[in-house]
DNA sequence: TAGCCGCCGCGGTCAGACCAGATGATCAGA
DNA sequence: TCTGATCATCTGGTCTGACCGCGGCGGCTA
């Protein structure tokens, strides 16, 4: 009902806050300099603490760069710090519904990225598929790389979307799940079978065909889940 | 080919480095207080600049909370820092893809809210999208009202999901483009045909059919879209 | 015993100093 | 003239020590 009182702005947060506004306004433009330190105190009329502390923040929201002896100066806007931050919160997020909740967000997207691979992807774009897939068959039997290469096969899957936002939230997904199956113990033939349903992928994307595409990836994440199920009744 | 070569790590960096990694390791759990600076300095040899700068880092990435005249604390772990590093990034971004990307994902994303609300939504969640419902429709002519509680129809559906993730992800897309929508200039009877589809997606959740709910939104957000589309076209 | 009050521990801020890396002007030598 | 070393002077990074105001706790008082 009632709001929490909020805290008199510290002032680090303040002039934190004023600066991360004149950079949203477009007062200030990617690759500008931000004033030095020094001249920001005067400005602010705040001792130096306060300024470095503030410069902190916008660095960590990746707002700012702040490079010893050059300066402070902003950034390009880019998806480093929504990926970190979303890396962080899938390390740490460990509710009862949590796998159940990634394991929806996973099909949904990445069935969707492989149907729009299927439409869009270059022919750079499948040979960097490729490239991976023949990676998994060559190291089929050294879990750690083949684990590796079967990520990469999933985020040159995303770069073929070309939409940006899907693989950026599609990517750091796949990352936590690939690195969990990386600690799994390998299952007799699991391997071979990832490596048809990468095969049936790959063929659908080559084929332009969505449709296929999209169900051979979901027949696929099913088929992971399977396994992941098996070797949790086979621990507990 | 070469790596950049990575300036020797800032010490506030190494110190938020450590901290991080000890929380991450579950040697502090959510609610403990970490020591205070002071104490830190001793710890880590350093002065009490690096300290506060450090422990300014991981409050700004959500893993610690600073209370003056008490401490600092380890934070249960949530979505705030994706939520707010995500709506920072939509409002930063702008290729000329980005529209398109943006639109695609949510369809995607939202499609399946829908579908898995009709599957999991409680009366109590029912409840409240009907409320929002009833506000569009009273204030239907009142602009910036109206797309309040458009707003709080959404937010109510991706709630009703019971996937915390789902929710993550979509309230920042949808509160960007009903955000959009406020500043757009309403179109003659824009407002009554989206409360006739927001009346149909109800009825299929109601009615506990995902596959009509998932239809009845992605017509929607076509019929959105096309909105957009003629504002832009009426006003170039 | 109930309630006031002052001590003390905490983060927040301040001032001034020095360090190291980067930069550009200057100047000596080829 | 050109080249290269050198140095003054920017920048951010670190250190020190001090003071402020808030919150909590315990002792003191009515």
């Amino acid at each position: 009902m009632f709001q929490r009182v909020q805290r008199q702005p510290r002032m680090y947060e303040e002039v934190a806050r004023q600066i991360e506004a004149a950079i949203l306004m477009n007062h200030q433009r990617p690759g500008d300099q931000l004033p030095p330190e020094r001249e920001l105190i005067e400005h602010f009329a705040v001792s130096r603490s306060v300024i470095r502390e503030s410069l902190k923040v916008l660095a960590e929201k990746g707002l700012i760069e702040i490079l010893p002896g050059k300066g402070a100066f902003i950034r390009e806007p880019g998806s480093g710090a929504v990926h970190d931050a979303l890396r962080l919160y899938l390390r740490r997020q460990r509710d009862e519904n949590f796998a159940r909740d990634l394991t929806e967000i996973r099909q949904l997207l990445e069935g969707e990225t492989t149907a729009l691979a299927a439409t869009r992807a270059t022919a750079e774009d499948l040979a960097k598929i490729e490239a991976a897939l023949a990676g998994m068959e060559a190291e089929r039997d050294n879990l750690e790389k083949f684990v590796q290469f079967d990520l990469q096969f999933h985020q040159a899957l995303a770069t073929a979307t070309h939409n940006d936002l899907m693989e950026l939230l599609l990517l750091p997904i796949t990352g936590l799940l690939t690195d969990m199956m990386a600690h799994l113990s390998p299952l007799p033939r699991a391997q071979e079978e990832a490596i048809k349903h990468h095969r049936a992928i790959l063929r659908a994307v080559k084929r332009r065909d969505p449709a296929q595409a999209r169900r051979a990836m979901k027949a696929h994440l099913k088929q992971f889940e399977r396994r992941v199920r098996e070797y949790q009744a086979s621990t507990s």
